[in-house]
DNA sequence: GTCTATACATCGATAGAC
DNA sequence: GTCTATCGATGTATAGAC
């Protein structure tokens, strides 16, 4: 079962997330297709397991990490490895944080972690600083642009992420003196 | 042949553009799936169809624009045009701006006018002071950044885009700070 | 230019034997 | 749990009559 979900994985890394076929999933694994049935009851309930997978994977990861004291540092350090997580597989940034399949929509349980992380950020953003949603979000778009652009224009280099860290304290100083201003 | 393009563009915001189907679009029409063969050799000719004409009329909006003389002016208004031409129509933006069709890529000749918005927008954002490669691709992922946040999570709102003009002078300002700074 | 008819392929899903 | 066999739907593309 996880062995399947790995399988699916590397598929979709193949050929796209959207080009994945239980038949091509069934002879990779050494299966004929229909017994794909008995671990899935349908291909939009693989995706979900995948995109369970993805966010386990990614929380897993953040978690993981010894975030320095200072607030500055850690969004740093906590996005810096959100993005290269990003990058390092974009079929399945696609599958956690866009929808590239028409008709699936990730069921409440596996939303569980991708809940869990997006709180962990937000959590981070107010500690350095960014306190309102309108600052989050500002902050949040402008990583998923870097993000997306890297990924559509130059999958193997770092022409738009390497500037993640230099755009972060341009957010974080200009809310500074906002603050500072009242 | 322009009526086609007009009633595909009609199905894709139905339904998005991957779902799109000759049988579908040809029954709108009133004609026959096959018919269709006609006026496009392949699915993928009707779909570079799409986006020439899709690019065609983000440059005419644009180039209809009476931009004041003021550059940050100028860019905000360009800029502001340019975020309500995608937030009209997402999957106009999508086919434009993502790839979210397998297998298909513009043809050289419908880049063109692809090509002609890219540069007049890097010509604003060089008089209005981002000059360099950098500051320019920072500057696009983060409009692009806004745009797709608030297609995803908000469509018919503004919770994103209504940041862009304090954004752009976020940009700007730092740009010209540094400037100064040498 | 438009039609009918059909080839051809892909894919998800189910039935039922073992 | 895995298989064979097959259904049923969808969709692109082509052949050839009118």
């Amino acid at each position: 079962m996880a062995a399947i979900v790995a399988t699916a994985w590397e598929l979709s890394r193949a050929q796209g997330v959207g080009a994945l076929t239980l038949h091509a999933l069934a002879r990779e694994v050494g299966m004929r297709q229909p017994s794909l049935y008995v671990y899935f009851e349908s291909k939009n309930a693989l995706y979900d397991a995948m995109f369970a997978d993805g966010n386990r994977q990614l929380l897993e990861r953040l978690t993981k990490l010894d975030l320095p004291d200072d607030p500055r540092a850690a969004l740093k350090a906590f996005m810096g490895t959100f993005v290269s997580f990003g990058i390092e597989d974009q079929d399945r940034y696609t599958l956690l944080f866009q929808r590239p399949i028409p008709g699936f929509e990730p069921s409440a349980a596996s939303y569980e972690h991708a809940r869990a992380v997006l709180d962990h950020a937000i959590a981070l953003l107010h500690t350095a600083g960014l306190e309102s949603q309108d600052d989050v979000d500002c902050f949040i778009a402008m990583v998923a642009g870097l993000i997306d652009a890297q990924i559509a224009n130059d999958p193997a280099g770092d022409r738009w992420i390497r500037h993640l860290d230099r755009l972060t304290d341009l957010y974080l100083d200009e809310a500074k003196r906002r603050t500072r201003r009242r």
